[in-house]
DNA sequence: CCACCGCCGTGAAACGATTCATGCGCGGCT
DNA sequence: AGCCGCGCATGAATCGTTTCACGGCGGTGG
């Protein structure tokens, strides 16, 4: 593989000049300039990015690593973050843990022996050994999604509590005494607190809860939860889930056992991922404004990283999540 | 930063010998082993993988640079990839160029400098420049989800010629003759291919199509298709998508305006992502199988990045679609 | 004519790991 | 006793960059 020296001898000037030419082509001479400039064409030289940030220290990537990237609020967060990361010439790479903690552990060490620039990080278990191990590394982490306290680590998130009593009010106003919630695993901070959020607006009201746990947050999950769902009696006239594909699970199951959505069963999502203004019954959803988050969190990451040597200060950005009405909740009266 | 000087001194031993303990524990003593791994854990040691790539000239990371993530059928590729990356100790790490050319570019000479041991590539364009340049910093690449003549680099496709003529039979055997495809923009062969597909089952039968074009490949695009569709006179009957999200966009346009589906308008979809099925009417959809796609393209890579001295051969695999019945094509009479 | 300065280019010293030839001590064999 | 071989640890060379102190050279001012 051809190498600076490969250029520099081609070129017949000193490797200095060369990686000169290619960092701060304005302290080299036109013309030597133009000449290494062609060796490198011609050599087809490509920097090696090792060795480059060996001496540097640091690097130029920095990593987002999400619960599940088959749910597209991740993706929006994705998308979010390149873009500020672009910005300042960085750039992104995504990592998928699928639930697992220990997917999570191996791309945190994987990306800890990288020494990637930082992490924006939405984890399987905040209070996890994969965290613990990872800390001692010294690469500077945001989470995304999750809050924790602002002496741990910055954090960027939404609070999930006042989305859960958003969905639980629109719930009660538009009339509905019989509740269901069908929320994901309890360890997801996420859900407890929009667990939280729903009783504390229905314990204060007429109407009854109940709550089904799931395994997953997926579509398969809905789906399940629908069944059971049909199987209640009285069967509940409102369910609440706490993200849109178990939303969307909970449609299908619904529409395929012939209940009529709003009419007989009114349904809110959560998240407002694009599938779920597009299903066939547009769902109602606390939208969660995924792109500022990953924007919001590569922004705090940097200023983390930045050149000045003084400790910035730890930072807990917390969105509000807003209520999206749409048919699957309308009054059809 | 500690490293393994420190770790050296810190266990009163040689460089060498961490190292050793690192890599090769049998080697050394076990009450050596022993004192140098109390130090790394004391010091809390991690490897930097910089260096470690700089001497060993290749990285343990491959990457997979998609053309959408949003599109659940890339992350579905990605899932399968990273399941046979994860067997042979890789990590796969993921880059959405969101039908960017210039953000392919910018990621592809980003993967060429971090030395990546290879690239699963969807690109938006085959033919273009970005991957001219790339071409010449060596590093072995897969096409994945489109076909290259097998002397310019393996590749790992679906037939999409047979993928639009199984959608399109299937409309012609239940009865339809005034059929739509909704399409995506033509520089994509995926596009060109499955057109090909739908004409040369249409041109031999009764039926008469009529091609729309869309820009994007996604929901919204599909709402457009929807209303241009509602515009047309006689209207179709019938309507195949190029993929399941404009199909699902189609479908929101459809019930938005009234229009039952799939009585006075069937629906197929393309890709069969885990949301068709979901639909609040299951979609038709032709199958592609993304996980193996991505399990093959990378065992492909696997292959030519082996120890072996000799130039593996290139190779195309071409996966066969299939196709799925569900309510959004089924007859209700 | 000398001293100085600015412009460019040079060469060598890092960066942090891996690897390999070498050395050392010790037990066993002749 | 002498030699070999083995097990284990060492230290130096190496990977490809960046960076920086230094120096040559031509021009300018005194």
């Amino acid at each position: 593989m051809v190498g600076i020296k490969d250029v520099a001898r081609r070129a017949g000037v000193s490797i200095g000049t060369v990686s000169n030419v290619v960092n701060r082509p304005q302290v080299v001479s036109a013309s030597t300039r133009a000449r290494v400039l062609s060796a490198i064409e011609e050599l087809g030289y490509v920097r090696d990015e090792s060795a480059r940030q060996l001496r540097a220290g640091r690097s130029r990537i920095m990593a987002l690593l999400v619960l599940d990237l088959g749910n597209p609020f991740f993706v929006d967060i994705a998308r979010g973050a390149e873009e500020t990361a672009q910005d300042e010439g960085l750039h992104v790479i995504t990592c998928d843990s699928g639930h697992q903690a220990e997917r999570e552990v191996s791309y945190l060490s994987m990306l800890a022996e990288q020494r990637v620039r930082g992490v924006l990080l939405s984890p399987v278990d905040t209070s996890g050994a994969a965290l613990e191990t990872f800390r001692r590394s010294e690469i500077p982490y945001v989470f995304v999604d999750r809050r924790v306290p602002a002496d741990e680590a910055s954090s960027v998130s939404v609070d999930d509590v006042t989305g859960g009593a958003l969905a639980a009010r629109h719930l009660v106003e538009t009339g509905h005494t019989e509740i269901a919630f069908v929320n994901g695993p309890a360890i997801l901070a996420q859900c407890r607190d929009r667990e939280a959020g729903v009783r504390s607006v229905l314990d204060a009201s007429a109407a009854r809860l109940s709550v089904l746990e799931t395994s997953e947050l997926d579509v398969a999950s809905g789906r399940d939860a629908a069944a059971r769902l049909l199987g209640m009696s009285p069967r509940p006239t409102a369910v609440f889930c706490a993200n849109d594909l178990l939303a969307l699970g909970v449609l299908q199951g619904m529409v395929a056992a012939g209940v009529r959505v709003p009419d007989e069963l009114a349904i809110v999502g959560y998240d407002d991922i694009e599938f779920a203004g597009a299903a066939a019954v547009p769902l109602t959803s606390v939208r969660q404004p995924a792109r500022r988050l990953g924007k919001a969190a590569a922004e705090l990451l940097i200023a983390e990283t930045g050149e000045s040597e003084r400790v910035p200060e730890r930072q807990t950005v917390v969105f509000e999540p807003e209520l999206v009405v749409r048919a699957s909740t309308r009054l059809t009266r």
